[in-house]
DNA sequence: GCGAGTTTCCAAAGCGCTTTGGGTGGACGC
DNA sequence: GCGTCCACCCAAAGCGCTTTGGAAACTCGC
């Protein structure tokens, strides 16, 4: 069922169905409703292709996952996230388009992407700190918006990021404030963004109270389980062992947890984590008593947030970058004591 | 830059730009080299709507994942899922675009689908026993394969799926074979189909041995993590409690450890747990030795294998339906042990 | 050097939609 | 009864590509 077929069935040109349709005011009550019920009991409903060549609008928001050899597995909250931001263009009448792209030729995806035509906007997921995507994009001239942002990159953009670093600063405190001295850090890969941030306020805050952080208690990597596993493992295996970990995800956290049961330690009284929590659908953290202390941000909401920005940067091409900076809470769970 | 500028740039005709960039054999090889380097050189890709437009191809594939009140999380195991079918995808030059579709109006959404005409295949997630959506794909005509299956239906369609069965009965029987006689099963939604297949099969390998399944040892939910926890917990509180747990999914066995820990019981010797393992990127069964017992099947492979059979059928429609079984592994770890 | 057969290229139609630039008929005022 | 003005509708162009049905240029054998 096409315009055509919909028309001749109701005696009318496309033109009048078309308008009738897409809510334009040259036609009237009456037959706009004749229309509009003829076409959903003929189950029609526009080719978005054609639709989209004739408007120059795509309907369609690209979201684009970096992969690599090193790093080729997608993001556990990517769900999550697209969860959240699919909700937001669904009621926007948008589709998500997902690009895979190797970052070994980024840039010319980037400009394929561009070219081809098939979303109006993207989301950039898992920005380096001096991410070269950015200026890209903005020599592209497709509308974008960040989760999380580029330290290093100085021109405006629109980023809605979660304050990574008052969050790992704060979590440091609140472990030394338990009187904590080695305390260490199981981060993510340290060139995205966020991980920096987060090494930064660690060292920061140590260093606020005179302590110097510990190359030895630092580690940085994709976030898996085997990776707090065997970093906590090989960590309380040390002469002077940590007495408190600050972790980079919940998965990490499990494992820390993990190596920690293994050893024959309690988890909140022998050594205290502290963890980011995404907030993910399959991994809550505890119901009524949270599992960790943690700092949370909803990565979820984050995604019905930068699909808001998004929408918004493409209705309204040319004003200035949204930014948009997410607080995330300190929850107290059972897995933070006073140092032993 | 869009075709016409191209060939114009070349002087020649839009006909012979297109052709010698789509491989036809009416173009000299040196005009085709001649194009190829110009197209190169300037950045031109073809406008992926305008193409679709023309040749009725969209060149991009669907991912529906079913949303609902009760249910609204993404599986955690898309994302692995979808980096195996990307890759698959982006060699063929297939787009992957995903719908989330509240499954209160599925039927709508697939007839949209269908009509708006922007993908040429759908991959099918999350079937349940009798799935309406399988009819109505046939009915529309679009290809699609099934990721999983959906027992009740009785006519062919292409699927493609881990054999749930028999790793669910060889894991209960290698269960009681250690000795076990109080098997509690941690389940999945049972309305799905895989999570179906694994309940019968657990039931009749007891039924196998004499042992009739205890209502009380057998819960269905989503799979979280905190669900594991919780029904662990309880379960473990019962005057006879279970010796072992057969479990759904690794988050929610990591759940059930940490009921199994906090009761003070060492899993692998005083309770045994055994885990359905998707072997996800960010969540492996341990390295060299794996922490749970498992039935492996990675997800990822999964993705991979029904990516190329739906690009099969997209290539050669009107071809029988294509099935494919893949077998899960026993892979023994230290979560079990003999029964006390 | 000329007709037949290939190569190599082109003009134009068409994919399904939106949108510009009218046209037609009825209500209305005088 | 006539002109004016809306309200309502339409024909046709155009979005960027593919593809059909030729046409021109080139090869070749005799």
């Amino acid at each position: 069922m096409n315009l055509k077929q919909l028309s001749e069935h109701l005696n009318l040109s496309q033109t009048t169905v078309s308008r009738a349709l897409n809510g334009y005011p040259e036609v009237s009550e009456k037959t706009r409703e004749r229309v509009q019920s003829a076409a959903r009991s003929l189950n029609y409903s526009p080719n978005a292709r054609a639709k989209g060549l004739a408007t120059g609008r795509a309907q369609a928001i690209g979201h684009v996952l970096p992969i690599s050899d090193q790093h080729e597995m997608v993001n556990p909250i990517f769900g999550d996230f697209i969860s959240g931001a699919g909700a937001t263009y669904a009621k926007a009448g948008y589709e998500v388009v997902i690009s895979l792209v190797d970052d070994q030729d980024e840039e010319n995806a980037y400009r394929s992407i561009r070219s081809r035509g098939n979303v109006d906007g993207i989301i950039v997921h898992g920005p380096r700190m001096s991410d070269p995507r950015i200026a890209l994009l903005h020599e592209l001239g497709l509308p974008f918006v960040v989760h999380g942002r580029a330290s290093e990159v100085t021109t405006p953009y629109s980023w809605l990021d979660t304050n990574n670093g008052r969050a790992f600063r704060r979590a440091t405190e609140f472990l030394m404030d338990l009187g904590h001295q080695r305390i260490a850090l199981i981060n993510g890969l340290e060139f995205m963004d966020f991980a920096h941030r987060r090494r930064v306020a660690y060292v920061a805050a140590l260093a606020g109270r005179g302590i110097a952080a510990d190359p030895a208690l630092m580690r940085t990597q994709e976030m898996t389980e085997v990776y707090g596993y065997r970093s906590a493992r090989e960590m309380l295996a040390l002469d002077a062992p940590p007495t408190a970990f600050l972790v980079s995800s919940m998965i990490t956290a499990i494992g820390v947890r993990r190596a920690i049961n293994e050893a024959g330690l309690e988890m909140g009284r022998d050594v205290s984590v502290i963890t980011h929590d995404d907030d993910l659908g399959y991994l809550k953290n505890g119901d009524e008593v949270p599992i960790f202390t943690a700092t949370r941000s909803s990565v979820r909401t984050a995604g019905m947030r930068a699909a808001q920005m998004l929408l918004q940067q493409i209705r309204t091409p040319g004003r200035p970058p949204l930014t948009q900076l997410l607080e995330a809470e300190l929850i107290i769970g059972t897995s933070t004591g006073p140092a032993p």
